[in-house]
DNA sequence: TCTTTCATTCCGAAAAATGATAATATCATG
DNA sequence: CATGATATTATCATTTTTCGGAATGAAAGA
């Protein structure tokens, strides 16, 4: 009686077809997707129906292929802060906030921008506030730095040219080649930085926390004010951020 | 024609629910998912069990309450990043919402009606909100009048006579012939004003997106209380969201 | 301990999904 | 611009699930 591992109802097709949706890197057409996913043609017509009415999934403007849709994209952020929520998780946050003495806060990218979803401070409110719910640009936020870099190149060129790279203080990143070129060094660290980018007189790191096949989560950062971490000296910040990162990613899939 | 928006289905159901879960802060009980979804008890537990099977939702250790589980949160990670890759037509939305300060939306037209597929609202909801998946008619919405200036002539007519030209102010058209010689304005202008003819207060205008054989894709327009922003004000709108709509048929259609 | 609430099992009626067939629309291309 | 190839939509008899009341077991609270 062996036969839990691979049912096949109705709910099951509807969350193959939303995961092979959400995997391709470009929109799929209803056939593509019934061949994937061995479906007769009017089935995978008749489900993908289901899922567009209910805003599950979507169609790519102009086109009939399908990308991943309003809703789901919703529901998925809750999920990403539901998950980061639990008890052993906001464990590690205050752990860590704790050893570095800093207000952390865990982010996720939505809608083109940084949403945070779960922060912990260690002390009176002092620097900048990430509350839960809030929203920051992502062109002067360390982790939308890292969402970005992660793109690929003409994706990530395009989104720069797209965003509106709004000025909040004097150092922010506002012409669209600094930003590449930032972008590009965020890559090859794999961790971003931010020098009162935001906010006057706060600075920032954060790293990215990983899914086991490498995909990226979330963010965990730092925000300080910069009397007292100068911008260089954030660098310290870095490797226990990673160690908590590399926490969260391993108990993200478990308990 | 009451389209049922709002289904009842197993999907709808499960999806509820793990909407209800990712949304409250701690762990629920089946018990309690029920009373919040006004499921009968054996029912919420069978669909929990469904999902639990599938790894979307999973018990908090030790306990019999949910939280999300390990397969809805990988793939919530994906959902988020597929979005991310392909979410510069919102960042354009957002970029010119900003700049002209006001509620943009993009519409599309589909069974003679007029979807709106994203908005960006800039502040408080003030005027018209154009929700995502709500549907609006064609002759007395700047997008409508878009779209059926582009039919060639003779289609244009029977639709116009074969449309209930509802009204819905004292300013609405209801009038072929009135309705014949406003799109035919229109047409030669290449984009579309309204004037308070859906609701009372609010005047808007839009342009068309167009593909790169200048096929109509979609319509970017703008909704605005007339009390901040006079019929005659809307002119000035025009050339941003016509740069704007430019940019998106330029990055729209190649992921 | 007792009582109340919650979790689970059972099962016939009802509803929905399924996928073959067929009709129609759309697209690529000669 | 006609034409065949392919994709999409529509229809429908059949099969498969789902649904939720009633009953029962388990656990938590007083």
């Amino acid at each position: 009686m062996t036969k839990r591992i691979q049912k096949d109802g109705p709910l099951d097709r509807a969350f193959a077809i939303v995961r092979h949706v959400a995997d391709q890197r470009k929109a799929v057409s209803a056939a593509e997707i019934a061949k994937a996913l061995s479906l007769p043609l009017p089935t995978a017509h008749r489900l993908i129906g289901n899922l567009e009415d209910r805003g599950l999934l979507q169609k790519a403007l102009g086109t009939k292929r399908y990308v991943v849709g309003n809703q789901l994209v919703t529901l998925s952020a809750t999920v990403i802060g539901a998950a980061f929520r639990t008890a052993r998780r906001h464990a590690v946050l205050r752990a860590v906030a704790g050893e570095i003495g800093e207000q952390c806060e865990i982010g996720v990218v939505r809608d083109n921008v940084v949403a945070y979803v779960d922060s912990v401070r260690v002390s009176e409110p002092q620097g900048l506030q990430f509350n839960p719910g809030e929203a920051a640009p992502l062109h002067c936020t360390s982790t939308g730095k890292i969402y970005m870099s992660r793109l690929p190149e003409r994706t990530r060129a395009n989104l720069c040219r797209a965003l509106p790279l709004t000025r909040y203080t004097d150092t922010t990143i506002v012409d669209v080649h600094g930003l590449m070129k930032t972008l590009e060094d965020t890559r090859q660290k794999g961790w971003a930085k931010t020098n009162e980018e935001y906010v006057k007189g706060v600075v920032g790191c954060a790293v990215p926390i990983l899914s086991p096949d490498r995909e990226l989560i979330a963010c965990l950062g730092v925000s300080v004010p910069v009397a007292r971490v100068s911008f260089v000296e954030l660098d310290r910040f870095i490797a226990p951020l990673q160690k908590a990162a590399a926490l969260l990613s391993e108990t993200i899939l478990q308990d």
